[in-house]
RNA sequence: GCCGGGAUGGCGGAAUUGGCAGACGCGGUGGAUUCAAAAUCCACAGUCCUUCAGUGGGCGUGAGGGUUCAAGUCCCUCUCCCGGCACCA
């Protein structure tokens, strides 16, 4: 009886041997060739536990790395930790651990995790964005952009997480729908997001909009479609008309509004202003006490809002504030509202044509307020404006001298005649907003700043960086900093005059900051005087191949990307965009099963719901069962390093890679190790006992001569070979390499199965079977392609071994089957010889006994034959 | 509403870009082994009809139409699902 066997019991000690031979990249100074290649997955930030948000792409990169290597590329695959931020802190409040013990215990933990998958990063240059000697440039490039107008200081209305009790960028704001309820809710905690207004840091990313939507043009199918358009959408360019109306207040005030609809100009009824514009102020000062307090208390109510909740599903209110607008171009006068529904926008201002915008049409429906039809349709679409209003591009009608052109027209000539009375002109805006950086918490990059009475906001001198975060802070979120608390850090002496009484700023940098531009750091890690070495940085950078998931899309990617713009203007780098090729990987989900009847009302986990069944307390009949992303409230989780404990890493790596194509989402299956785990057990006994047939035979000599189904294994072989490499080269579906790998151990088992004593040529064969399948198969599993690498004979390394290349001929069979349609249906299939001409072919095919059941009697109207492929007969 | 992406067996997913739909794996069924089970190995397996059986045939890639000798793949119309954005003037 064979006792249990411990499989696989070989991949710590491979992953010893790699610790010792490791393949670093160079640290080269030399401009970068086409065989330096810079991959990189984004780092992580430690929670303590690697999950399959990270070991799939992790798995992904270090499989493609291995296979860069072995085609004599120069990689650097670099790994490192995004180490600041709120999780560490808030654990810390939660467990009175100090967040920087928390963070580097993770560390720990994980880059143990790390190893134990035989992921091949280069160690040496691990990065720590929590460490001084990163946050040190984190600062400089912040001073650099403080120096160049790009970082500046204001009071903001900006989101406020009131759970993590800090400022939140846009990006960093989701909607979500709780119980029905839909609302503005931090990224990170899901808590609601309100509405402070606060002095903060910003960082002038606006500036760089239209760069930014160019450089998605030059990246172009580089990058998924899918992050570009997202990012487009983000951004959000759109081009119109600033009109110059003019207010009649006490004085006469410019009032200017965007539009992209200037045609409609003549169908303006109203003016409306958002409650944050600046009129607002002057306006309440000029009205009566009563009306200035209804108005008052409006845009306080309003503002109390966010901002887009306030663009819900809130009725549209909004007061006349008794001023008149004249319109520059028709000359008329509209009365002047103050509007809930209008945005700090463009202007904040905006001109309201009911006719033709569904906003403008219900809001006047409200108050009453006249409709002008001004546009008329150039198609038989049936307009009634009073009813709804007519937003599709026509005519102009009652406009004046631009009565007869086209909505395109108009726009065009209106804009230029605006321009040349001085009444504004052609407008582009952006949705982008500018990026609060300012966080109210302790555990980030200090900013690198200091308050003084006299000089006002005064850099801290490079040669004092870096600002260093102190440690014995208490940290308890009160919406306040928590380096206000202390006395030490804030307390300073003003660079600039000496002054005693100056103040540290005390908040420090949202995370992304320090994200934004680590994958520069990788080239040149260690570098005390310099963020990095210019040549250093440009023998790897950019990025060729940048592996991270989705979620990211908008948030780091487009950091990241403004970063590197900003960094090439200051003259530090020759390139403007970070990440050449970008791959976005999927999301494994899990299976969720909802429990609902008279015991329960509650998510289940799948071990949980077994237990159930039998106790009778639920039945398939009571569950819901749905496929979402993997949560702890779900119970749907998986832990790949649990499974990595039970089956070995290369069974979970390869099942990870087995579960689809990596660019798509995919349900992880409990059942799902089974098929790999089998597989790897499968191929390591069938390579052993194989090996004693095998092991001492070389190369086959030129011209031998193979029994067809030697052949046929030989073709098979060459398949796996000629079909792996073509994944690695652009597809990267290695799910499809992986299946066909299978594929060949089946036919290996066949053949062995058949061939009991295998003659000269067969065990050529054979052995070149398995000699594909180590060398094709080592980037996904290293371990085991290392250790069947030694069984098989070789000394040296899998990984020193030179990419194998398909041979065409081998690959060629004799003789093939095709299969012979008649009338588009299949009705049987010819074996002929591969290099048959297509008069053979349809000889043959013709022959064909089922076949000439379906054309007897029948007149052949056309024969179809592709070499290779088919024969398709039309008969009538 | 707008912008993307999808829909193929019981399940995850294949299909060299127009050429045998369902590779590979899971689950399932039957068999071998076992006192029995687990594990392992072998075989079968889209679906419906037909034949005692070997077999033979119809139908099949979300729905409907089209192009073609040939359509999962190309074109048109529609439905549903997922992701993102959304009073952005």
């Amino acid at each position: 009886m064979e006792e249990q066997r411990k499989f696989p019991d070989y991949e710590a000690k491979w992953q010893k041997v790699w610790a010792e031979h490791k393949q670093a990249a160079s640290d080269s100074t030399t401009p970068k060739s086409d065989r330096d290649f810079y991959i990189l997955s984004m780092f992580p930030y430690p929670s303590g536990k690697l999950h399959f948000g990270h070991a799939l792409p992790y798995t992904l990169t270090d499989s493609m790395a291995r296979y860069l290597r072995m085609n004599g590329y120069n990689v650097l695959d670099p790994t490192g930790w995004d180490a600041f931020g709120l999780p560490a802190e808030n654990a810390a409040i939660e467990n009175k651990i100090h967040p920087s013990k928390f963070t580097y215990d993770n560390i720990e933990a994980m880059r143990k995790q790390k190893h134990a998958f035989g992921y091949s990063f280069d160690w040496d240059r691990e990065v720590f964005t929590c460490r001084p000697d990163y946050y040190q440039w984190t600062q400089w490039i912040f001073l650099q952009m403080l120096e160049k107008g790009v970082a500046y200081r204001k009071k903001a209305r900006v989101n406020w997480c009131t759970h993590c009790n800090t400022v939140l960028a846009n990006e960093q704001v989701e909607t979500i729908v709780k119980d029905g309820d839909e609302f503005q809710a931090c990224f990170r905690c899901e808590s609601r997001v309100i509405i402070k207004e606060i002095d903060a840091w910003f960082l002038r990313i606006t500036d760089y909009a239209d760069r930014l939507l160019a450089g998605l043009d030059k990246l172009g199918d580089k990058w998924p479609e899918k992050v570009s358009n997202q990012q487009r959408n983000w951004i959000g360019r759109s081009e119109g008309v600033n009109i110059d109306f003019t207010a009649k207040l006490s004085t006469e005030e410019t009032l200017t509004v965007f539009t992209t609809r200037a045609d409609t100009v003549f169908g303006v009824t109203y003016v409306a202003l958002a409650p944050e514009h600046p009129l607002v102020e002057q306006i309440i000062a000029q009205l009566d006490e009563k009306k200035a307090k209804q108005l008052r208390e409006f845009v306080k109510d309003t503002l109390a809002m966010s901002e887009q909740d306030r663009a819900g599903d809130a009725e549209k209110e909004g007061i006349n504030t008794g001023f008149i607008a004249v319109n520059p171009l028709s000359g008329e006068e509209v009365p002047i509202f103050v509007a809930n529904y209008v945005l700090m926008y463009g202007t904040g201002a905006v001109m309201a044509v009911p006719a033709h915008d569904e906003r403008d049409h219900e809001f006047a429906g409200e108050y009453r307020l006249p409709i002008k039809q001004v546009i008329e349709p150039v198609n038989d679409d049936e307009v009634d404006v009073a009813e709804e209003a007519y937003t599709e591009h026509g005519r102009l009608i009652h406009s004046g001298a631009y009565d007869g052109l086209t909505t395109a027209e108009a726009v065009k000539k209106i804009a230029a005649d605006l321009k040349g009375k001085g009444k504004g002109g052609p407008q582009v805006n952006y949705k982008l907003r500018d990026w609060g950086i300012s966080r109210q918490r302790y555990w980030g990059c200090p900013i690198p700043v200091i308050h003084c009475p006299k000089c006002g906001i005064v850099p801290v001198p490079e040669n004092e960086l870096p600002v260093k975060l102190p440690d014995d802070v208490d940290f308890l979120p009160t919406g306040q900093s928590p380096l206000t608390l202390h006395p030490d850090f804030q307390k300073t002496r003003c660079p600039k005059c000496g002054g005693e009484d100056a103040r540290r700023d005390m908040d420090t940098m949202d995370t992304f900051v320090d994200s934004s531009w680590y994958f520069l750091r990788y080239t040149d890690p260690h570098n005390d005087e310099k963020i990095f070495d210019r040549a250093k940085c440009a023998h790897w950078a950019p990025v060729d191949l940048y592996i991270g998931g989705r979620e990211h899309a908008i948030l780091h990617l487009i950091y990241a990307r403004f970063y590197t713009k900003f960094l090439h203007d200051i003259g530090l780098i020759d390139f403007d965009e970070p990440f050449t090729r970008l791959y976005a990987h999927g999301l494994i989900q899990g299976e969720s099963i909802k429990v609902v009847n008279e015991h329960m009302n509650r998510y289940v986990s799948a071990e949980e719901f077994a237990k159930l069944k039998k106790e009778g307390k639920a039945t398939d009949k009571d569950i819901t069962r749905r496929i979402e992303k993997m949560s702890k409230s779900k119970k749907n989780g998986a832990d790949p390093t649990a499974l990595m404990e039970q089956y070995g890493a290369d069974a979970t790596r390869l099942a990870i890679l087995f579960l689809g194509p990596g660019d798509a989402d995919s349900a992880w299956d409990p059942n799902g190790m089974k098929g790999p785990y089998g597989f790897l057990r499968r191929w390591y006994d069938t390579t052993l006992q194989c090996a004693p047939m095998v092991e001492d035979i070389g190369e086959a000599p030129a011209g031998t001569e193979y029994p067809p189904a030697a052949k046929a294994l030989r073709a098979a072989a060459h398949s796996l070979i000629d079909k792996v490499t073509r994944e690695f080269e652009g597809r990267y579906a290695f799910n499809t390499a992986i299946a066909q790998g299978m594929a060949l151990l089946n036919d290996i088992t066949s053949f062995v199965r058949a061939n009991k004593q295998p003659d000269g040529p067969s065990r050529f064969a054979l052995r070149e079977a398995f000699e594909a399948m180590v060398v094709t198969l080592s980037p996904f599993v290293p371990h085991t392609a290392e250790e069947l690498n030694q069984v098989l004979g070789h000394k040296e390394s899998v990984f020193k071994r030179a990419w194998p290349k398909a041979d065409p001929a081998a690959m060629q069979l004799d003789e093939v089957e095709i299969p012979v349609q008649v009338n588009g249906k299949l009705r049987g299939t010819i074996m002929l010889p591969s290099k048959a001409t297509k008069e053979e072919m349809e000889q043959l095919a013709m022959a064909n006994e089922n076949v000439q059941k379906f054309v007897e009697g029948k007149k052949i109207n056309k024969l179809i034959a592709v070499p290779g492929r088919i024969v398709n007969i039309v008969a009538k």
